[in-house]
DNA sequence: GCCGTACATCGCCAATCAGTTATATTTCCC
DNA sequence: GGGAAATATAACTGATTGGCGATGTACGGC
C-alpha cells in the first residue's frame, strides 16, 4: 500500500526530524533550517522530497513558506504494518507459553 | 525509536517483498532469488541488509540457509508512528465536524 | 522603484547503493 | 575423495543521494 516515495522519504533522519518538528506546529523554512543545522538549500531539498511524498504541505505567507504536516501517507504505512503485527503479538504469546512450559519441554530452544 | 538501519532496509521494494514472502513461511535463498527475479548474489546482498537490520534470521540447514521473519524491529516502527496517529484520527474528526457544520460555517475551507 | 529577506532551483562533488559477474566456501551425494 | 549444489563475499559499474555554494525569483518595506 505505502508508496516507495513515502518509504524513501522516511529513510533519511533529517526528514524524519522535520516531521517530528511539524507535529508541534507548522514552521517556515528558516526555522527548519536552523533546527536541522543544514544549509538552507539542503533543507529545501529535503522539504521537496517530503512534499513529493505528500508528507508535508506548504502554505505561502508573504515571502515565507510555512510547512505543515500531512500525516495521511503515514496511515498507509500503518496499514502496511498490519500483517506483521501478529508476529510480535505471537512472540508475546510464545513467551507466555514458554514460561508456562519451561519445565516439561526441554527440546525447545530460542 | 526505530533505527536508521530499519528504515533504510525497508526503503527498498525488493526487501519489503522479501519480508512479505516470509510472512507466509520461512524460505531459503534459492526460493527468494527466483521470487525476486534477481541474481543470487543480489538477493544475498539484500538478505544481508535485512539481517543487519535484524528483520530476518537465518537457520543453517545443510547447505541451505533458511531465512525467517523477525518482526521485532517493526514494532519499533509501530511505536514511531504513535505520535502521528492522532493526526489522521483528527482528520477523520474534522471530516465529521465538517459534515455536521457545513451549512453554518461557510468560512471553513479544506 | 530599490533593496533586503526568504525561499527554490541549479550545478557540482563525494559517498552510497543496487545490480552485475567471478570467485571462495561449505555441504551433500556418489 | 571428488564433483555438484547452495550460498556468501569480492570487485566492479552506473545511478541515486545528500551535502554544498552560487544564482534566480518573488515579496515586503522604505
Amino acid at each position: 500500500m505505502a508508496s516507495t516515495a513515502t518509504w524513501s522519504a522516511l529513510s533519511d533522519p533529517h526528514r524524519r526530524y522535520v516531521l517530528e518538528l511539524l507535529t508541534e506546529r507548522p514552521r517556515d523554512v528558516g526555522e527548519l533550517t536552523t533546527a536541522l543545522g543544514l544549509s538552507q538549500p539542503g533543507t529545501s531539498k529535503h522539504l521537496r522530497t517530503l512534499r513529493t511524498a505528500g508528507l508535508v504541505r506548504v502554505r505561502v505567507v508573504g515571502q515565507r513558506r510555512v510547512y505543515e504536516l500531512n500525516a495521511a501517507p503515514l496511515a498507509e504505512l500503518d496499514d502496511w504494518l498490519a500483517p506483521y503485527r501478529r508476529f510480535w503479538d505471537r512472540r508475546l504469546d510464545a513467551l507466555g507459553a514458554h514460561l508456562d512450559a519451561t519445565a516439561h519441554d526441554p527440546d525447545r530452544e530460542e
